[in-house]
RNA sequence: GUGGGUGUAGCUCAGUUGGUUAGAGCGCCGGAUUGUGGAUCCGGAGGUCGCGGGUUCGAAACCCGUCAUCCACCCCA
């Protein structure tokens, strides 16, 4: 009988470290709450077109990373590969932009992604990311930004690092695009053969290119910044003073050019070191174009994401060690008549409110006490033939192993003093 | 999709130019203590050497294939 194992790039949180999971959601959702965001739950799988329109039909995401499959009557169903386009629908189906209040919303749960499993990156992998809709307001932007600097720094994160740039609007890359093409043109032999391609397919990504060579001459490039309209240079200055305003550190990055179709005007990045090749911790933008693109009323919109697996990375152990097992009781209930007064003894306990446990494995007194050092216990009930007769059982303090006796009667409520006491 | 590293006990890893019965540390179980945990000492259990084929008198080791995993490219959170 072979044995079924999960998926390539699928991974189980075991319990150890469910806390530091736990201590990270709980943070996100804290912070998102105080700047006026609210949870939104959407599904897991969407129709396969929310993605190719949103996301960009030319984009690895839609050509060779998503897992499709056809529905029972053909349709082509998708499991979601990020959280804005199930969002932003979500937003148009509910008609929410209707509802005279700023909608803004965050989210967490699991992705899904063919790609190859590395350092930061697996198949199924975990977000929790704001949007926030209908404010063109350069202030929308600083929101934003200032939540999800203040979440990851307040989670300890070593070395962070936000980058931001300024992408334009679509008619702005539409003149940068031939001007920079005829630049790389000049340059193809010296490049290196992804950018030599990308030359044709996406000539701003050849700025991203982490090869010294292209760097070298991207250095040299023509810039976005140099060809874009009034407007959106002074969005932008808008955006960096109110960072200033709020003392938001950051520093310009004109090679951040972001992967998905829909970005324009800002777009940032928090990375960190110490998280392998893929050292960015969260990115988002402004995506004013994408609610008309999706069916709905032209919407204003920015937001980002985060990935929680690389924040679990980036955490100090401290978070994850130390499972606080306060003033659990361990029953331990031997011997014919103490393993029935035992289990009875536990029920009451767990019933009154006092959290207790027993490995029902442990036949003997040494055994339990062994589970119940190893469970942590700071007390043990114990609980043999000979208590039972006397109508008692003995409370041992695992620490300073002093011992008292308790009536079966009113145990809980004995137990309780007790534990309060120590 | 492409490239590289690693697969030996529950875990971390040794294992000589191919040689007889594959080891260590930690962990686990038991005993010293037949009703009192951790520490110590003593004893014990536990291995299809990832899988399949090949070379050889002989393979954990060499060759081919395959799978898993990690890392990197690509791309992205």
């Amino acid at each position: 009988m072979s044995v079924i194992k999960g998926i390539k790039g699928v991974k189980d949180l075991l319990p150890e470290e469910t806390p530091r999971w736990r201590f990270i959601e709980e943070s996100a959702r804290r912070w998102a709450t105080r700047y006026g965001f609210h949870e939104i739950r959407i599904p897991i799988f969407e129709v396969t077109t929310l993605f190719a329109r949103s996301i960009g039909a030319s984009t690895d995401i839609v050509e060779k990373e998503m897992y499709t499959f056809p529905d029972r009557d053909g349709t082509s169903l998708t499991l979601r590969p990020e959280g804005t386009a199930g969002t932003v629908r979500a937003y148009i189906e509910h008609n929410r932009a209707a509802i005279p209040v700023p909608q803004k919303y965050f989210y967490t749960g699991p992705m899904f992604r063919h790609e190859r499993p590395q350092a930061g990156r697996l198949r199924q992998f975990h977000q929790f990311g704001v949007e926030s809709y209908g404010i063109a307001d350069p202030r929308a932007d600083v929101e934003v930004i200032a939540l999800l600097w203040r979440m990851l720094h307040e989670l300890g994160l070593p070395s962070l690092t936000l980058e931001i740039n300024n992408l334009g609007q679509a008619a702005d890359r539409d003149i940068y695009r031939p001007i920079l093409v005829s630049y790389l043109k000049r340059h193809v032999p010296s490049l290196c053969g992804n950018c030599q391609h990308r030359i044709e397919a996406n000539p701003l990504r050849v700025l991203d290119c982490k090869v010294p060579e292209c760097r070298s001459i991207t250095e040299q490039a023509p810039r976005l910044s140099e060809s874009l309209a009034e407007t959106a240079r002074s969005y932008f200055a808008q955006v960096l003073a109110g960072l200033d305003l709020i003392h938001i550190p950051y520093s310009l990055n004109h090679r951040l050019v972001r992967g998905l179709d829909y970005y324009n005007l800002t777009t940032f990045e928090v990375t960190a070191t110490n998280l392998g090749a893929q050292n960015a911790v969260g990115a988002g933008g402004r995506y004013d174009g994408l609610v008309e693109t999706l069916g709905g009323t032209s919407t204003p919109a920015v937001g980002f994401a985060v990935g929680l697996e690389r924040i679990a990375m980036l955490l100090p152990d401290s978070l994850s060690s130390p499972i606080p097992t306060d003033k659990t009781v361990y029953v331990a209930g031997f011997g014919n008549k103490g393993s029935v007064a035992g289990l009875s003894a536990l029920e009451d306990l767990r019933t009154f409110g006092i959290p207790a446990v027993c490995d029902f494995r442990s036949t003997t007194l040494k055994a339990h006490l062994r589970q119940a050092d190893r469970l942590g216990c700071q007390f043990t009930l114990l609980l043999g033939d000979d208590e039972v007769t006397k109508g008692v059982a003995v409370l041992r303090n695992m620490e300073s192993k002093s011992q008292h006796d308790v009536l079966l009667a009113s145990l809980p409520s004995q137990i309780e003093s007790l534990l309060l006491s120590s």
